[in-house]
DNA sequence: TTCTATTGATCAGTATACTGATTATCAGTA
DNA sequence: TACTGATAATCAGTATACTGATCAATAGAA
């Protein structure tokens, strides 16, 4: 653990770095400019449609701060809509526009290929491993982030 | 492929994010406030001294533009001095200060503790597996980011 | 040697992340 | 019901990252 490039956290990032990368080269050969947090904030509402914005964060492990700007960033694209809740007056309830729907379907391959091409140093198997090791310690730390994943209970 | 939380960018981009967190409550633990992207363009500063942005950016897979704002940073800290090259009138050259030593030295421990908990959710032998497969995934990516590593020559 | 391409550093602008604060609202309790 | 504490969203400020541009200086080719 003496130099920095056998460091889990110097990887971790350089990984992080390269996932982006790939992420936005394949969407935008898909024809479409979104970073992989707007892909996760649109599909995640998507799944839970009316979902407030709190909650969203939890779901997908958010700072809370973070996603008032993605979220105007979406909106402002047309891929979502956001409303005061009627129920809450303090919560903006969330919804996936159709263009937003289109959207994710067509650059649904793009964000594949993606997954696939950051794993191109793996074989199968060890892609299998990776990613039972990578959940085990995502979720091990899950509480020391300032953004923790909660699932909707 | 089809949740996000099976996805290993997301995976990555949360594991990234925690060990953030872990480094600087570590390290703030020790009475520092140091970024672990600050620790490690010190670090390889202290390696390589004398060294120039451009050269220490590719050592630690930085992209030349983030390099300024953090040497900017660590240079008014008073744990690095830039000066001018005297044989490349463009460059700027690196040096850790005492300080910079001294701290490097001081959180040391902190440093190797915040790593330990990053991957607390592996035993001895998925951890090694874990950094390898890491190691394997990242080199093969490499060249894919905008900042990609290039050593020494 | 002169021209061209490249390189080192920086800047402006945008997008995550986070700290810590504020405001409005809500929920539970005395 | 009035009060207290918690919660939803947002803001200001800071630190990575990146895109694309500029400027000065260097290196390599013709």
């Amino acid at each position: 653990m003496d130099s920095y490039d056998v460091m889990p956290g110097h990887l971790v990032r350089r990984l992080q770095q390269a996932a982006v990368a790939i992420f936005q080269v394949e969407v935008a050969r898909a024809g479409y400019d979104m970073t992989p947090v707007q892909y996760a904030a649109l599909t995640a509402v998507r799944v839970n449609p009316g979902i407030d914005q709190a909650t969203l964060a939890g779901l997908i492990a958010y700072d809370r701060t973070t996603i008032t700007g993605v979220v105007d960033r979406l909106t402002q694209k047309g891929f979502l809509t956001r409303k005061p809740s009627e129920t809450d007056r303090r919560a903006r309830i969330l919804q996936v526009t159709e263009n937003g729907d289109k959207a994710l379907r067509e650059i649904q391959p793009a964000v594949e290929q993606a997954q696939h091409i950051m794993l191109r140093g793996l074989d199968d198997a060890e892609s299998q491993e990776f990613m039972r090791l990578l959940a085990k310690t995502v979720n091990a730390v899950n509480e020391l982030s300032r953004a923790p994943l909660k699932a909707i209970r």
